[in-house]
DNA sequence: GTAGATGTTTTGAGTAATCAAAATAGTATG
DNA sequence: CATACTATTTTGATTACTCAAAACATCTAC
C-alpha cells in the first residue's frame, strides 16, 4: 500500500504536470508544491521511481508512469468526492473542505467512497468545479478558458475556481462568482490589467488579472 | 498535536483499564492489545509519560493521567460517532465500521464531527451499544451485566455487543441479537457452559459462555 | 571560454515507530 | 536459598520522512 506521503506526491506531480506545458516536471517545482526542501523531493522521487510510479531523469525532471497516473487519479477521485460530500451532505463551507479532504483522501475505504458517491448521485464535479475522475480513472477534459481570455460583451458561465485559499474562496462566494453562475463580461482591459463582470442580479465585480486567472469559464453563446 | 499512534495507545490504555480491576495496567497487556512486541510498548510508554499522558511505574505498569483520560475520551467520542455515522447515514454494515473508524478517528476535524453528531441527532450509543462520551468528556456508565449473570427465566434487553470481530458480529446479527432486542433467558446452565435465549418471534439461540460473555444486557423487569 | 548564478543532488543528522534478541528484575518452586 | 520461569527493559537495527548545508552540474554572460 502506498503511504499518505506517496499519494500526496503522486497527486501533486499529476496536478503540476497538468498546469505546465513541458513533458518533464522540474524537481524545484515539485519541491515547492510539496513544501519541502529540494533534497527531500530528490530523495522521495528516487523511491517513487523504485516503485515504478515515476520516471526520473536526474537533473532533468520527472514524469508519471502509467501506474503513477492511475494512482494520482484514484487519489484525486477520493479527494473530490469527499469535498462534494462534505459540502452537500454535511453542509461545510466550500472554502474549508480542501484541507479536510487532504487528510481524509488517504483513509477513506473504497466501500465508504462508493456510498458517498451514490448518495451524491455520482457527481461529475467537485464544489470548486474540478472534474471527478471515474473509478476507472477517466477524467473529463472540459473546454474551459481563463476569464481574462474573454472579450468585452462575452457571455459565460463560471466553470471552475482554481485556488484553495479559504480567504479567496470566501471572497468569491460573497460576490456570487461560484461555479454555475452566468456572467457577462462588461469590460475587459488588458492594459489596466482588470476585468469587470456583471452577475444575474445586475451586481458587478471587478477582478485584477491575478485573481481573474483563477476563474475559469465556459463560453456561452447568448440566445 | 498527538500522532495517530499516541491516540491509539491512549485509547487502548483507557479501554484495558476499564475491563480490568487493577489500578495499574501491566505492560504485557498493553503490548498484546496494541499488537506490538513488549519492547515497543515500553519505548512508547516512556514518551507518553514524557508528554504527561500516563504515569509509568517501571516493572509495575501504567495508569492514565487526567489529561490522558481526557484525550482517550476524545478519541473514543470520535470513534463512536463515526461508527454511528457510517451505519446510519452511509448504510455500512455494523460489522465493518470498527475498522474504518479506527483510521478516520485520527483525521476527522471537530467541525466535521459536530456535523455528523448533529445529523445523527446526538446519539448516546454507537452501533455496538457502546456509550458515546460528550464533547466535555463525560461518559454514561450503564448498569449492564454479562448475559451469563442472568438466571433462567429472566427478561432482559441486549445493551451491548463487546467484540469487534466482523464474523462474530455478523453471526449475532443473523440471529437477531443486536442491541435493543428484548430477550428471555430460557435456560442457563453453568455446568454445560451455555445459555439459551428466546427472541421476540419465538426463535431461540444457544451460546457458549465465551460468546455469551460478549453480550451485555440490561435486566428488564417483566410487566 | 572562464566566472557566476541557478538548480539539483549528496551527505550527515534527527524524529517517530517498530522488531529481534540479549540482559535484567521479580516471583515462584523445589 | 538457589534455581528456574516469567515479565519487562535495554540494546542495536530498520523503515519512512524530513532538514541544513556542502558539493556538484548546467546554463548564461561577458
Ligand atoms: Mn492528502
Ligand atoms: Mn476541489
Ligand atoms: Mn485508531
Ligand atoms: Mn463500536
Amino acid at each position: 500500500m502506498p503511504t499518505s506521503t506517496v499519494e500526496n506526491y503522486v497527486k501533486q506531480i499529476y496536478l503540476q504536470q497538468q498546469s505546465r506545458a513541458a513533458d518533464l516536471l522540474p524537481m524545484g517545482q515539485l519541491a515547492a508544491a510539496m513544501n519541502v526542501v529540494p533534497g527531500t523531493a530528490t530523495a522521495m522521487v528516487k523511491t517513487l521511481a523504485e516503485s515504478g510510479l515515476v520516471e526520473y531523469e536526474p537533473r532533468g525532471g520527472i514524469r508519471l508512469t502509467e501506474g503513477g497516473a492511475r494512482l494520482a487519479l484514484h487519489v484525486l477521485r477520493r479527494h473530490r468526492i469527499i469535498e462534494a460530500f462534505l459540502v452537500d451532505v454535511l453542509g461545510l463551507d466550500w472554502s474549508q473542505v480542501h484541507e479536510e479532504a487532504e487528510l481524509l483522501e488517504h483513509v477513506v475505504s473504497d466501500k465508504v467512497l462508493d456510498r458517498m458517491d451514490a448518495l451524491l448521485n455520482h457527481p461529475q464535479y467537485d464544489p470548486h468545479g474540478d472534474p471527478i475522475p471515474t473509478s476507472q480513472g477517466d477524467i473529463a477534459e472540459q473546454a474551459i478558458l481563463p476569464l481574462m481570455s474573454c472579450k468585452s460583451g462575452d457571455q459565460a458561465i463560471v466553470a471552475r475556481v482554481s485556488d484553495q485559499d479559504p480567504e479567496f474562496l470566501q471572497y468569491i462566494e460573497r460576490h456570487g462568482l461560484v461555479p454555475g453562475t452566468q456572467i457577462n463580461v462588461s469590460s475587459l482591459n488588458t492594459l489596466a490589467d482588470s476585468v469587470e463582470v456583471r452577475l444575474p442580479k445586475d451586481k458587478t465585480v471587478v477582478l485584477g488579472s491575478n485573481a481573474a486567472a483563477k476563474i475559469l469559464v465556459r463560453p456561452h453563446i447568448a440566445g
